[in-house]
Parts: C-alpha cells; sequence; structure tokens
DNA sequence: ACAAAAGTGTTGAACGTACACCCATGC
DNA sequence: GCATGGGTGTACGTTCAACACTTTTGT
C-alpha cells in the first residue's frame, strides 16, 4: 500500500552510537549491512521512524530489534540532513546515542540475525555513510556531557569501587585522574552510598564497593547543588 | 505533481528560535499565522524542508522568507518527533535557535507579508503547536552554551560597552554580576579588543567600547584556552 | 552642583593541584 | 615475603566572592 503526498519528503531515520565500557576501552555496538549500498560494512543500528511512535521510541525500537537492548539510557545527539549522505535517496537521521553496562549485554549483542559486534571506540573498521562523523559526534558529547552530569554510572555495574569510577573517567576523557584528588572530589560530592561490600576474588587487597544513590542526587540538584567533576 | 512511496513518511519541517536583546529584555521573534490550525496565533518561523538543501539551510530559507533575516548566528536545538504535535499529521521537527543584533533587524522584520514581531521571552502570548516548549528549550540551551562559548557577542552591537556586555549576561543568566568582578574576569580572558573609543550622545561619562576580538580567540582555542564566565 | 553611570583593588574563603607512603590481601 | 592495587593528608597557588568610593561628563 503506497503514500502518496502533495511534496517530496525526505525519509526520515534514528540511528544510535551505543557505547559500552571494558576494563580498558570504550566500545561502541556496530551491525554488519546485509544489503547495498555498502553490504558487509559495519553500521550504527538504526533505521525507519514510524508514524505511530515517537523519535525515542523509534530509536528503542530499531535497537532492540537489532541488538537486543533495551532499556538503556537513551539521549538524542544531533539530526544529519546532508543532502547527498545516503546514495539512493534523500534520508535525514535523528541520531542518539547510548550507554549501557557493557558486562550485561556482552553477549545478547551478537544473537541477531544480523552480525553484531563491540568495537573500541579509537579502533573502528571503515564504517557505511557519515557514521564515523556520527559516532565522533557521541564520543565528543559523551565527553562533554559526563563531568556535568552523572550518565557516566550508566556504564558501570550498580556496585563499583572508586578505582573503576576513576577509570571509567579516564577512559572517556583520555587523560589521566589523580587518584586522591579524584577520591576527595567525588566522595565530597555526597551522591555515592558506601554499600560496605568489598571486591570478591581480586589477587590483593579488595576495594570497598559504592553504588550511585540517584535519589539522593536528585534532591541535591532540587537543593541547587551541581554535579562537577 | 504527487509523490509517492512504499511507507508512510512523517512530514519534516524546521523552526527557529530567534534570540533578540534590547536594553531590558531577551526577546523572540514571532509571526502570525494565516491558515489554521491555530489561525492567527503566534508562532516560531519555520517551514518544510526541501529534498535538495540541508536543514541548516532549510532554516535559513525560511528565515529569510518569513522574517528577512539573513547571515544571522544559526544552531541545531532539538528534533521533537511527539507523535500528535500537529493535529493534521505526523510532523516531526528540526529545531533551530538563531541570535542576531535586535537593532540591525528591528524594522525588517515587521515588512514581510505575514505579521513578525517581538516579544519578551518571559511574557509570550499563546503560541501555536508546542512552540512554547521550543521556546522553552532554546531558552535553557542559550542559558547554558553562553557561559561557554563567546555566542553571546552575536546579539550585541559590533562595538559595546562593558556595561552592555554585563547587562546581556544578566539578562540572559537571568541573575545580578558584581561590576568588579565580572570586568576582571572579562579582561582577564583577553579577548577584547580595546577601541581607544567611548559612547557618544550619552547624559553620564562615556564609556569605553570594545570589540570581541574573534581572530585572537579562535588562536586562543587552538592553544587550549578555555572560554568561561 | 548635581545626577548618572564609569571605573577601579583588596581581602578572606573555597577550591584545585601536586605529590609519596603505608596497608591489606592473595599467592 | 612479595607483588598488586587500596587507601590516605598536606601545603601551595589560583580562583571566586564580597564589598564602596572616586571620576567623568552632561545638564
Amino acid at each position: 500500500m503506497p503514500f502518496t503526498y502533495a511534496y517530496a519528503r525526505p525519509a526520515l531515520t534514528v540511528d544510535c552510537v551505543v557505547f559500552g565500557l571494558d576494563d580498558a576501552d570504550l566500545k561502541v555496538l556496530l551491525i554488519q549491512r546485509g544489503i547495498e549500498p555498502f553490504a558487509g560494512r559495519w553500521a550504527l543500528p538504526g533505521g525507519f521512524v514510524h508514524l505511530d511512535e515517537t523519535l525515542d521510541q523509534a530509536a528503542r525500537r530499531e535497537l532492540q530489534e537489532e541488538t537486543g537492548l533495551t532499556k538503556v539510557f537513551l539521549e538524542q545527539l544531533y539530526t544529519v540532513g546532508e543532502v547527498a549522505r545516503d546514495p539512493r535517496e534523500r534520508v535525514v537521521t535523528v541520531t542518539h546515542y547510548a550507554l549501557v553496562r557493557l558486562s550485561d549485554h556482552q553477549v545478547q549483542a551478537a544473537t541477531d540475525a544480523r552480525n553484531a559486534a563491540w568495537f573500541a571506540v579509537d579502533d573502528l573498521p571503515p564504517l557505511a555513510f557519515d557514521h564515523d562523523d556520527i559516532v565522533e559526534l557521541g564520543l565528543r558529547r559523551l565527553q562533554g556531557k559526563v563531568r556535568y552530569q552523572p550518565i557516566g554510572f550508566e556504564l558501570l555495574p550498580p556496585k563499583f569501587s572508586l578505582t573503576q569510577l576513576q577509570r571509567m573517567y579516564e577512559i572517556i576523557l583520555e587523560r589521566d585522574l589523580d587518584k586522591r584528588n579524584f577520591r576527595k572530589k567525588v566522595l565530597s560530592l555526597d551522591i555515592l552510598q558506601d554499600l560496605d561490600e568489598v571486591e570478591q576474588d581480586v589477587a590483593h587487597r579488595a576495594a570497598r564497593l559504592y553504588r550511585f544513590d540517584e535519589r539522593k542526587y536528585r534532591q541535591k540538584i532540587k537543593d541547587g547543588f551541581n554535579f562537577e567533576l
């Protein structure tokens, strides 16, 4: 059943830069294209926006369909409308970025019909379309935002050590942080809950575990508090 | 000549929140709608994206057509895709915000076929569609961005006094700033060019005039400098 | 001379930065 | 007992915030 309009319309899609974190790297989730153009190339998960769903819903649906991911942190990034970015026809894409706990999702991502895999963000294969620009955009946004919004916790397991937390910031911001200053700063924000637990099965002194106290954070925000690393 | 597609497509538009500054207020440029829905209501300038233009080009074209404005500072804001935001059909809009020197454009804006006028941002009439949300979004973005990017100069005449500059920040940020601290801070950034000129025709001591030195600013950015008010 | 806004410095508090050693645990 | 990472405090410099009076100019 075809659809007809008085004026030509661009196609509208959503694309997602999904970030995950492991011990050493920030990673991006890519899927391998089955069809032309760019058949066989790696690309961002994404697809067409349906008439009965918001942009956010479209992004989540595509993510679910193509990678199995659900309930992730997801935000809109930028809308890309270069005229010839898709060789077939005019396609405008609303890009998003998502943050996931890599440990939870490592397996699922590869179980879909199409091939899906994690790649280190600084060692990506050639990507389809302008997707490398979009990844770059997502990375810059993440680097900017992680410093004044507590979104980095989305990349960590619910319980984490201060060292893990520091490592996360170091990997994202691509610079070393001073251990003592970092701990002083983070603890002074008073948004972490000390769980009175320690790491298990480590070959050295076990670190204390903490949890991001979202309740407390929201309360402090309401009182004029400003998160900033 | 109708256009037909295999799947339904949302209409795609651009909308612009155009900010201007006068002595007392931050203002927004609105146009009065001629047709239903919301006939007679005030709305943001905007319109459909053509197939042969980027989003930025579409926003500038609509701005030119509806308000006469050209060569303004323009950035993308957010893309709004709520399913029922337009009662007629699905319309996704890529919103933008623009900053203009009000003094340059006061007259032109009202000369178009459709009625255009400036309104104080904190005293807007009822707006069409979800345009009040979009204005709110634009205002928050401006408030955030003006503190770490030198975009505020786009609202001032090329030559301005430090008092004007301070006033601009006070109006946008909606709080008073300390005169001495403000001057110290701004001058220490070393991105203003002292013009060795003073205001004319004022009924009191005339203020020195400065100009934003974009060349110098870019150089300093390259050297790792960080603008922050 | 008066009204109106321009212009100017200092001080204390808070914060950021640099830096090195002992501690607990598993092997 | 040794290797590995966990955990801690101080001193200095920089930045921020609070604060009031003199100067210039036009009427």
